[in-house]
RNA sequence: GCUGCCGUAGCUCAGUGGUAGAGCGCGUCCUUGGUAAGGACGAGGUCGUGGGUUCAAGUCCCACCGGCAGCUCCA
């Protein structure tokens, strides 16, 4: 007879065999009706399993989730998979399954299926989905020994599973399954009680796919859906998603003539636009000054450096293949860098390699005393000496080199730190075609990057001023919203950097830093960077959706690889530590972000035409350009409009251009020394003398004002973290 | 990088084998107006690039370049 302990802390028995179902309903049949699945010791769990199977505890804590719950809609969006998999097979012959685990908006299911689901297919599949909701029928849950469970999916076709339990699933002595009427997947669940739980539904996108997340793997059709518990809350869901097009910063970008990409000069490389590169400007003066104020030094490095200098960060080879190919300076270093890679690998032949020295020799390099006879190793070390008098360069990939080399251009004392040194810093990353995105993701960004070089007792109260910057510059765009992830090693790992003193000591000193500072946070363990913990922002912006932009990292790494050291008060050499952090990420990425969030209407302070003054008629010009030079004066950013159109028009096109601010001016104001201004939110503010229109955007401008941000009820949207069902 | 789809005027798009179209934008002229589109006329395209098939290619085929969605990746 198990005791279950409820979350109010009161505890009461019931008979062998009782689920959660039956707890709830002990409470209320309606509680009953709402409840959708468990959690026993933390973990969630199917709401119709009886109880002492679940857990060992005594009394045994209990939770029920209902519709209400987060945790109870990722249940039912995984039994919407289900679904969707039950109906695919009655519509399709030969459909194999692989996996269908939920997102953080929907779920999806992987399907191995010679025939091409399109978007045409979607009514069809969704009605056959409406049929088995609406049957109710329940997910019965059985376990099978290994051998059993094999059996079964051999006898069901279905090859996926029979290898994924061959193989992922080998040190399982026994596996769930979950029946629903016809349709038995192999499947960790929970599920929900019943199908007709599943109140609202939708099939959203087909994509291509592949066993296991492997290009070698065989290829898959992904069926992308979401479920809720009500139609109300996927509406505002599909909203949202409409939402998030319109704000698409590729085509704001174009648009509004922010910033523009072009085939000529190459996939991934941003042009910043004038309006774009003011937006950019701005944000740059605008951080400049903060860190100013806060004891940072500007630096300046060049865009390309010696080879040998990223061997020694450790860069180079490691993150060759997202780096764009090394610039030799003689005409036979990329031939003798493609032979070293050769006989690294162990693929060469002796002709190949007489070919190689044949060719070597054309352009210049006899390689007179190249040891033919000895092993590879030797080979390899030859020809890095050759290397070492030759000029290799490489874009830099990150900036932290050059600054370290800046920190050891001198002698250093402990007086001296902390050193703080920031620069735009643009890095060169080839990512792959694929990944390219508009602004977000770019293969020439410019980092709003800093590297703090301290002493291990100064690590806890830069990094505490490092959040503040972060929380400061964030605020003074209107992003309020936030939370940090505090990247950890995991533990017993030998892919770190350092010792595990250093390690315990600097993961303790942020987790603290970041306990102290109020800021949510969560803890991601084995997402470390090899040299060091960190931890990455994740900003919400107006329509509810994150975005991982600043970064801050601790490094005990790099201090070690290029031997930096101060002399402590002591007189004797310490190694400093050091502190990566870019509060935007990049400025190419951050901007893109603000375009989606402020859908390209800018607040004051950073809209590129900030003012836009439109004359009554043509004869008002001189008037206009009067108003002009006193706004010039103060400060703004204006342009008046010589169209030969009328007002209305005028209007409307400083609307469609998200300008903040109109000023309208004929001859009722020319006569009474003012303007007429408009708000492009509140719309006509009536007539002003000029100075206090001048004094009411200044005092907006200065205090930076956020005025047209959306902010969003909907939470959740595009968060969350994958959640791995099906084992 | 992989799979699929796409590439026509500055922008958004129509045009499926027979001499290139629309709307917006742009230019000129008329209009001179009070808070989201006044009117007329006009300029503008070797249809992503290179091959091929055909009497004939924007249209069909191949390759390459670029974009989009998803996968994989992101120091």
């Amino acid at each position: 007879m198990p005791t279950i302990q409820l979350p109010d802390g009161t505890t009461k028995d019931f008979p062998a065999g009782s689920t959660a179902l039956d707890v709830a309903n002990s409470i209320s049949e309606r509680l009953m009706q709402q409840t959708i699945a468990a959690e026993v010791d933390g973990k969630t769990v199917d709401s119709m399993r009886p109880l002492e199977e679940l857990s060992e505890s005594d009394p045994i804590p209990l939770r029920l989730f209902t519709t209400r719950d987060d945790e109870a809609l990722g249940v039912l969006r995984h039994s919407c998979a289900h679904v969707m998999a039950r109906a695919v097979m009655r519509l399709y012959d030969g459909v194999g399954l692989a996996f269908g685990p939920t997102t953080g908006n929907g779920f999806y299911y992987d399907f191995d299926l010679a025939t091409p689901i399109s978007e045409e297919d979607f009514p069809k599949i969704e009605a056959e989905m409406q049929a088995i909701i609406k049957e109710a029928e329940p997910f019965e849950r059985f376990n099978l020994s290994r051998d059993e469970a094999v059996k079964l999916v051999d006898d069901l076709d279905q090859e996926l599973k029979t290898e994924h339990i061959q193989t992922g699933l080998a040190e399982h002595d026994s596996l769930s399954f979950y029946r629903q009427g016809e349709f038995v997947d192999l499947c960790r669940g929970p599920h929900i009680p019943h199908a007709g739980k599943i109140k609202a539904f939708k099939l959203l996108s087909i994509a291509g796919s592949y066993w296991k997340g492997d290009a070698n793997n065989k290829h898959l059709q992904r069926l992308y859906g979401t479920a809720f518990f009500d139609k109300k809350q996927m509406k505002a869901y599909l909203e949202q998603v409409e939402e998030a097009k319109r704000r698409d910063h590729r085509v704001l970008g174009k648009q509004h003539g922010l910033f523009t990409l072009s085939n000529d000069v190459g996939s991934g490389l941003c042009l910043w636009l004038p309006k774009g590169a003011t937006v950019r400007a701005l944000l740059e003066d605008f951080i400049k000054q903060e860190l100013l104020k806060r004891g940072y030094e500007p630096v300046y490095s060049p865009h390309v450096g010696r080879v040998e200098l990223y061997e020694t960060s450790g860069h180079f080879p490691y993150y060759r293949e997202s780096q764009f190919p090394p610039l030799f300076g003689h005409p036979a270093g990329q031939l003798v860098d493609y032979w070293k890679t050769q006989l690294g690998e162990g693929t060469i032949n002796d002709d190949a390699e007489s070919d190689f020295l044949a060719a070597a020799k054309d352009i210049g390099c006899p390689f007179d005393d190249y040891p033919f006879a000895k092993p590879a190793d030797e080979k390899i070390a030859y020809l890095k000496a050759w290397e070492k008098h030759q000029e290799r360069y490489l874009l830099k990939p990150m900036n932290c080199p050059h600054h370290v080399q800046m920190y050891k251009a001198i002698p250093r004392s402990y007086r001296d730190l902390p050193v703080r040194l920031a620069e735009f810093g643009t890095v060169y990353r080839h990512e792959q075609s694929g990944e390219l995105n508009g602004m977000l993701r770019v293969r020439g960004l410019t980092q709003d990057d800093a590297h703090l070089f301290c002493t291990p007792d100064q690590v806890e109260q830069e990094f505490k001023d490092t959040l503040d910057l972060v929380k400061f510059v964030l605020a003074s765009v209107g992003l309020e919203d936030y939370r940090v992830q505090l990247s950890l090693r995991e533990p017993g790992s030998d892919k770190y950097t350092g010792s595990d003193e250093l390690w315990d000591q600097a993961e303790s000193t942020l987790r603290r830093v970041l306990t102290e500072s109020g800021l949510p946070f969560s803890t991601a363990e084995g997402e470390a960077a090899f040299y060091g913990p960190k931890a990455d922002f994740m900003v919400s912006d107006a329509i509810g959706r994150e975005w991982q932009l600043g970064t801050v990292q601790l490094d005990y790494n790099l201090p070690e690889r290029f031997d930096l050291e101060y002399v402590g008060d002591d007189n004797t050499t310490h190694r400093p530590v050091m502190i990566h952090r870019a509060p935007f990420g990049s400025m190419e990425r951050f901007v893109g972000m603000l375009i989606e969030h402020f859908a390209a209407a800018f607040p004051l302070w950073l809209a590129p035409e900030q003012v836009r003054i439109l004359g009554l008629n043509d004869d008002m010009l001189p008037y206009c350009e009067e108003i002009q030079k006193e706004f010039r004066t103060a400060g703004f950013r204006t342009t008046i409009d010589h169209q030969s159109a009328n007002v209305k028009k005028k209007i409307r096109d400083a609307q469609l251009d998200l300008i903040p601010y109109m000023v309208v001016a004929g001859p009722k104001d020319k006569d009474q020394n003012g303007l007429s201004l408009r708000d492009r939110l509140e719309g006509d503010l009536g007539f002003m003398p000029t100075a206090d229109a001048i004094a009411k955007l200044v005092e907006e401008r200065d205090t930076r004002q956020i005025r047209q941000v959306i902010q969003s009820d909907f939470k959740g949207f595009q968060g969350g973290d994958e959640e791995a069902n099906s084992y």
